[in-house]
DNA sequence: TATTGTTATACTCTATAACTATA
DNA sequence: TATAGTTATAGAGTATAACAATA
């Protein structure tokens, strides 16, 4: 059997199958993104968002409490301009509201109202649900470690890339 | 303490934990499109590819035999249009080539030119190498816990929202 | 008539650039 | 002069629609 003739296709690797993990990691996010998860759960919780908008509400609703832009855009790892305009469309439906910042007027804080935060607990009711149910059978055991294998896989891929930016 | 004067802004729910996972997997997902991970290891292998165009190409590297259209379309997960234009690019720049299909004249099958494969195979070494420096200190055993944890993961999602597309 | 693939177009999400107002 | 936010524009990635060739 020699290298060339034959053998997995994959190169020499004491950890070739970490390579693994990272197909799975697509292959859910585009399951998500094609079984419209999102979409289902804002249509159950009656409402008509993308999946942006939804993901303000729901960083204000993990923050439970009003947040600046700015503070949201860094919450949600974006840019600003794309936090503005989804705040904007929340406020035409009424589901945030500005407050004044009474510390720095160039600034304003976001706060859900009433049908924002019913709307945000809605759908992660729904959500929630619908993943329990795909996770019916899963041992207890198996829960906790994938929260925490993937917690910290997250940690360490971002503190890894972060050591890019530094270097350059 | 009332409900609705205090307590964690999450509804109640048996499993509350597990939708920790979902922000976990959004965090990954921006981390290597924010870092530009892909287009790190494709610049190491030399190459001008788009991501894309490189998962054409890591397809046809997986699947060890020529591909037609539809095949890689399918195993990507996109429509086919998509898989026309990234290999057309691949075609520009010699990675992959077309021969003809023997059983189907309105198909043709896709295979990896030499240097597609030499690519490929750098792509792959350079990814592997940044995950394996990212995971050093991982025991083996999570190693192994969150590959299987995670391909679980993937199937029983994929599955779930399968039975949607049944139901309609 | 059904299927494979292509071309042309549109949509979603997010980023960059230029600007305004306040600090 | 630096910072918070907005407006306008651009880009990446993928989908849908209309069509051609072959089965």
């Amino acid at each position: 059997m020699t290298p060339e003739s034959s053998g997995p296709p994959v190169p020499e690797s004491p950890h070739a199958d970490l390579l693994a993990v990272l197909p799975r990691l697509t292959q859910l996010s585009a399951a998500f993104t094609k079984g419209r998860l999102t979409e289902r759960a804002t249509d159950a919780a009656g409402l008509a968002l993308d999946r942006p908008a939804m993901g303000v509400l729901l960083a204000l609703r993990t923050a439970d409490a009003p947040l600046r832009i700015g503070e949201i855009a860094d919450r949600m790892q974006v840019v600003g301009p794309h936090v503005t305009r989804q705040v904007q469309a929340l406020e035409k439906r009424g589901l945030v509201r500005r407050v004044a910042d009474p510390h720095d007027r160039r600034a304003s804080l976001i706060e859900p109202t009433e049908a924002g935060t019913e709307a945000a607990n809605r759908y992660v009711t729904s959500l929630l649900g619908w993943f329990a149910e795909a996770l019916a059978d899963w041992p207890q055991q198996d829960r906790d470690d994938l929260t925490r294998l993937l917690t910290r896989l997250a940690d360490d891929v971002t503190a890894r890339l972060a050591r890019f930016d530094t270097e350059e």
